[in-house]
DNA sequence: TATGAATGAGAGTTCATTCAT
DNA sequence: AATGAATGAACTCTCATTCAT
């Protein structure tokens, strides 16, 4: 095949050892961001992941980048859910199935917990939001069709739903991981057809991520950092 | 009355000037954190309140004791508010009006949304239940008592639909503020005798307070800032 | 008089140990980046004045603020001799005098050597043009007026000709500083009515200012560091 | 020839795929330090000349090394040049033409302009010495043997004016490439045995060396980065 | 008591040089 | 011999906190 190209591959592979360091570094990163958060940095990433900060640089071009990489993990992991969820026969547990597996998922993966809950940059929240809005919205719009939600529901009311149930998870990550259970039936039960009647319309779609992108910035105001 | 300010009164009371100092730097401080926060310099919130950080230090030990002092206020506000809902008539309807008003209020005070959020620290966190968690109490089992609230709703039920309309809240707080009243409906259906089965217990009070505590640590995490 | 101002100086003076402070930078600024050029650490800097980093960037917003602020005092007292060689009853005289001046100074000055050899950043260069160049012009035409130097001679000829000499002067700076006063004559000659004819026009003045901005570019190719 | 580069050649002479990695560094050097100077990164020559930078440490000790073979071939062609000068037939127009070839050799090579404005390292500088003295001696001599150059002339005085005249080249380097000719006459006049009287002695051959050695050490000290 | 100058640890980032592949 | 990944010291700049004025 490559008869002409003395070059081998266009797209680089990362040599064994490399491979190897982007992966600690990863790693480290999921742990060290994930107990002191972004603010954490990027020497103690490395020293985590027992590498020298020069390495992480040549891995990526800067801190945000490497966190980016991170959270861009967990997505593809919640949009091959939904992907799961449309292909169930009943739209209804489909969509169901998606949110419980979704919110499962997050449970042991504060990572993406965090991405659901919409607290990150906006370059990231762009892709969140390029991976998952099209599952989302043909899991609600399948749904509606079989008469199983309420036709005024919208898409991004599903997102504000995730959003909900992750921060009470969040909240109660450690003492119960479980409690986002106690309210997701509540929260269903409002998305059948003969749910109570809903006094503001939803979001636009496009609203709904502009909206998620600045709020990770409302948020930094008032984390506390130390 | 203390004209003579160098007799050195008991309990000395704030000389004049230092006490409008003190309400400058509070009110410097609402607006800085507010804008940019926690982030922002001490240097700025001083800059602002016109006066020197060294005042700022006389006034708060440090940044956070500054912060917790304004969020203190916020939540006065809140357990005012509760204790009207306590008045009401009807019990389910003061525990609704309480519900709204707080949400109501927090929509034009990101300080209040961000402690409503549990976005803080630890002291605070005791000091917000302190304030809130018996007016809570009482207005739940006032509404259980007139069978308006299903008897497995627990207190941090409360707390806990309060915590997801704020981030429901505070995501849109600019593109549609008075969006968690599409969802106030649907948690409070949820909350009715006759609402769907609840899987999972609720938190008890206590464990609703430290995992709240912890939470602003995990938050912090997350945390982009640039 | 300040019967309604209640802040007394709007253009504050300096603390006095603010002020101290800043001469100690200086002083310390002077040394150091003679020594060891501007690739010296402001760190460096700082500890040989005696104060943190943190001081050196109160009083300057950088690095190249700094150093700004060092060769700003070289070239007033330049300006200061043009001014002398102004008020000369003999014209030409006055030029010389200029001359030999403005070479003295810097004989004991490297911060002046390096100004007047054009080697610069494009703030300074245009610092430096403004604060020369009308005495500089005026001692040259007030010689040609005089019939003291030759018409087709142009001010940034003196300029060409104190960078030259300045060249000699920094290279021979320890080995013999009085060196420049060897080619002075030669070039002072050349400037005379009867000088040789001169193959190239001079450059116009704003070009010379141009050019010497860029020089220090060009120079910081060369330059090793360590 | 060497078909069987395996065996070891007493006096190794580079494989033929070396060599030619030796001559793209070199290039790539001499391109990059141009464009940017020593500052530039090793890396960024190595990524120029399609080699790794481990290449370039096979190739050269350190950065300074390949920064001192390219100037060493600058000054190889100007020893040329100055042996073409010895071998004119009238000793004057030699020192002229050697002169002025050096000057227009330098107009069109910032390289070899640095190397004779002195502002090099000491090894360097000592090579410079040893290829460049024994001509310019000779030069200057023959033309004082001839009548043509003034008895107190010496040597140091044609170094001390090639470097005055690249001093004016570089500045002018862009606006007027050819300002240097304007001075040329008038430092040439100087030489001449009518030249005006020379107050201070020239240096003496190896004090002129060891001042230029020194020289580019204090330039560091001036040159601006930004 | 108020001020704001001073401090210095620490953050992000770059790059000369080494060394495993 | 060549590669380029890894290293870690060094640099600029920020800011919470202290302390002389």
């Amino acid at each position: 095949m490559s008869t002409i190209d003395e070059v081998p591959a266009p797209a680089r592979a990362l040599r064994k050892d490399a491979a190897r360091n982007r992966e600690l570094l990863l790693a480290a990163a999921r742990e060290v961001f994930g107990e002191r958060g972004l603010d954490a940095s990027l020497d103690d990433v490395a020293r985590r992941a027992g590498v020298g900060v020069g390495t992480a640089y040549r891995h990526f071009a800067n801190k945000y980048e490497l966190a980016g990489a991170i959270f861009k993990q967990e997505v593809d992991e919640i949009a091959a859910i939904a992907a799961d969820g449309l292909r169930h026969d009943d739209p209804w547990l489909g969509l169901v199935q998606f949110l419980e597996s979704t919110l499962e998922a997050q449970t042991v993966n504060r990572g993406l917990r965090e991405v659901l809950m919409g607290v990150h940059d906006a370059e990231l929240e762009a892709e969140v939001h390029h991976l998952l809005a099209g599952p989302i919205i043909a899991l609600v719009e399948r749904a509606q069709a079989a008469g199983a939600v309420r036709l005024d529901a919208a898409p991004t009311d599903l997102g504000a739903m995730i959003m909900m149930l992750c921060v009470v998870a969040d909240v109660a990550a450690e003492a119960e991981p479980r409690l986002w259970r106690r309210y997701l039936p509540i929260l269903l039960a409002g998305l059948r057809p003969d749910g109570p009647a809903l006094p503001v319309p939803p979001l636009a779609d496009d609203v709904m991520r502009k909206a998620m992108s600045s709020h990770k910035q409302r948020l930094a105001q008032v984390t506390a950092q130390r």
